[in-house]
DNA sequence: CAATCATTCAATCAATCTATTGAATGATGA
DNA sequence: TCATCATTCAATAGATTGATTGAATGATTG
């Protein structure tokens, strides 16, 4: 009955950090500060945005505590502040994820076993499974990025062309879609499409730059899909 | 370049929820949500508002797929949904109060050890150290809650007392600050006023219903402060 | 079946938020 | 110092959101 049981002003702190979170566009700028310190006309490409929307919508994020920024010059870098922001953009994504897997789940009439296939693959589980020959590894990038590495035996389709390529994929192993790493959406997107035609497909989520810092056999030059 | 970079569905689907979570309101009748399902007179009386507005905010979160219903008699109930839900709001709360502590520290002064005493205890800790007799426990729930129940040789002071009976502490231990459990703010509330005050203090979070499930010494009685 | 109760719907007004435009600021370099 | 460039500010119009009111729905009880 203390009414700071109900008005207690961390839910009025907690409400502004997400109605700033509440729009595609900050989400958006706040990913792309993620992967690191930017100036705010590179966001402005990145993004397609209007300039003075892109500035407005940054100052709105900074109010909220989200990012920090410095001058160099005549440019204003922006990064993003001190504090859990990765992990709150995480989970929100991944109930994101969730609520859409489930979405397509009573669309598509498949039902029960989605959990399961949403899980990400842990980077031993994946070496382990690897080595067995028990996954396909499906690498969704861009096929430019692929040619200039990749894991290794991994299959390259990229994610726009994976409707209509799916049948260069077994449908008797576990597919493990992989991109750029937790912040790219692309293996996400695999994931979808995999799961709405059937097969059972995982996510390494750390993706490929995790896989190189991890000092991990990389190709690099030639073709070895067998 | 690819515009599945920027206009990915994943940013609307995440922006949705984010907004939903963007009302104080609706913080709060999700956190009572979370505690266990019930109707929507109990939740208009636990938050004070209005019947129609209580149950607008409520189909916002349904429509953002945040709870779920059903009926039983006349009423609805509400429980939350299946999916990270709670890790969103923990990494949300976790996120806001980071951010207050940072602004507190800057209007207070003292500046550099706010991470360190920002985090919680876990109970192994704090068996171990109240063993060792090296921190204080200050529950901080209403004298009435302390009296059925406590954590062994814990003072009871509760917060909206607090900044008052600050006396009480002494200066030469870890204050661990304790109230009923994850969802309750009272241990955050008194952590941000004992760090105001230049106290290291730190957070029980599970608090007291989760010591009591892990069987653990309960006092019941009587005061045991020595 | 009528009365009652819990909840939802519909309509309204005020407040807030977004994108756009064009002007203002602040730093740089000739 | 003047011109230039990156960013921010200010003002506006259109859209969305929130609280309130009173009516409508849907389930229960007598």
């Amino acid at each position: 009955m203390t009414d700071s049981d109900t008005h207690h002003p961390i839910f009025d702190l907690s409400a502004d950090i997400a109605r700033t979170l509440g729009h595609a566009h900050r989400l958006v700028l706040l990913n792309h500060i993620a992967e690191g310190e930017k100036a705010v006309e590179r966001l402005t490409d990145l993004t397609g945005l209007g300039v003075a929307n892109t500035s407005q919508h940054l100052q709105h994020l900074k109010r909220a505590g989200l990012v920090q920024t410095r001058r160099d010059g005549k440019r204003v870098l922006y990064r993003l502040a001190a504090g859990p922001i990765e992990m709150v953009l995480a989970a929100l994504r991944s109930l994101a994820e969730h609520n859409n897997a489930q979405l397509r789940e009573l669309v598509e009439g498949g039902a029960a076993n989605t959990a399961a296939r949403l899980e990400n693959i842990s980077r031993e589980e994946l070496i382990r499974r690897m080595n067995e020959d028990s996954i396909v590894l499906l690498d969704v990038r861009p096929a430019d990025e692929f040619a200039t590495g990749r894991l290794p035996r991994a299959i390259n389709i990229p994610v726009e062309e994976l409707e209509l390529r799916l049948a260069e994929l077994p449908r008797d192993k576990l597919v493990v879609a992989y991109c750029r790493g937790v912040r790219c959406v692309l293996s996400a997107d695999a994931l979808a499409i995999l799961r709405a035609h059937g097969w059972v497909a995982r996510r390494f989520e750390q993706g490929f730059p995790d896989w190189l810092d991890a000092g991990l056999d990389v190709e690099d030059g030639h073709y070895n899909s067998g």
